[in-house]
DNA sequence: GGCCAGGTGAAAC
DNA sequence: GTTTCACATGGC
């Protein structure tokens, strides 16, 4: 199935931007990830996407593909570093992810680095999520909450999510159980969502708040780690203290969008 | 070997 | 409230 390209994607800066962990490029340009219970290809071809999913609808509300992101960027483009950036980062589109996988998966990205994030993720999914055929080749669902309560620090093992183990059974019991209910965090504020979200172990504000802005769309919410400490350091000479108060005076509403494409710019040049 | 990686929890001040 | 340290694992 084609659908019309909005001119504003960019595969590669949408799934190399740090958002999400379970795209990967194929060897004819591509990118292959499992979304729910769907296995996704997408390729740009001219002005166009190409893909194997039948729903444009679902397509629509993955990519965000209805938001007007000139609007957004010509609003952050008064600023002549995030000018730069955006331009960098042309194309990014922040997606609307499953909030459990969302959770869990940064919950794993604690301390860690990437690449062994994604190899912990595809692990968990191989072992606990379900099969799906596509294309001659086997992929998995990541595993539901449900599956995964049931769990014991042993079996996650094989996985070698080390001491994450714990708390990843810790925050499939909570949901499983309805002591958190996700669900309600997409109507809370963000200082609710955050705090409703760290009720689960290995959840501080970081994890939290990538959470909220890559499942629960609360835009205005900038995760702060340690590489965008450096970036904002490095790109505004903004110190640790100045840190909260720049951010929310510069950014404020459109925080996450911004967040988004410092991360992109600066782990690139910094 | 030691240090680091998209932090966090727990135990000190 | 703020600071300090351990934490599984794997790559360099």
């Amino acid at each position: 199935m084609l659908i019309q390209k909005n001119d504003d994607i960019n595969l590669l800066h949408t799934f190399d931007c740090g958002q999400c962990f379970r795209w990967n490029l194929e060897e004819n340009g591509s990118y292959t990830g499992v979304v729910g219970d769907k296995v996704i290809n997408l390729a740009e071809k001219d002005n166009q996407i190409i893909t194997n999913i039948d729903s444009e609808n679902f397509l629509n509300e993955y990519l965000d593909l209805n938001r007007d992101y000139s609007k957004l960027k010509n609003k952050l483009n008064k600023d002549i570093v995030l000018k730069k950036a955006i331009l960098y980062g042309s194309g990014i589109r922040i997606l609307k992810q499953e909030p459990f996988e969302t959770l869990v998966s940064f919950i794993i990205s604690a301390n860690n680095n990437i690449p062994r994030i994604k190899k912990i993720i595809e692990s968990m999914s191989y072992n606990f999520g379900d099969a799906i055929e596509y294309n001659g080749r086997m992929y998995h669902t990541f595993p539901s909450a449900q599956v995964l309560s049931n769990l014991t620090e042993d079996d996650l093992a094989p996985i070698k999510s080390g001491y994450r183990a714990g708390y990843i059974i810790d925050a499939a019991q909570k949901v499983s159980t309805g002591v958190i209910d996700l669900d309600s965090v997409f109507k809370m504020s963000p200082d609710e969502g955050r705090y409703t979200l760290k009720q689960v172990k290995g959840v501080g504000d970081k994890v939290a708040d990538c959470v909220l802005l890559f499942a629960f769309q609360k835009y205005s919410v900038f995760p702060k780690d340690v590489w965008i400490k450096r970036i904002l350091n490095n790109l505004y000479s903004v110190d640790d203290k100045a840190f909260d108060e720049f951010v929310n005076k510069n950014f404020g509403d459109l925080g996450g969008f911004a967040q988004q494409y410092l991360f992109y710019y600066g782990r690139e040049f910094l």
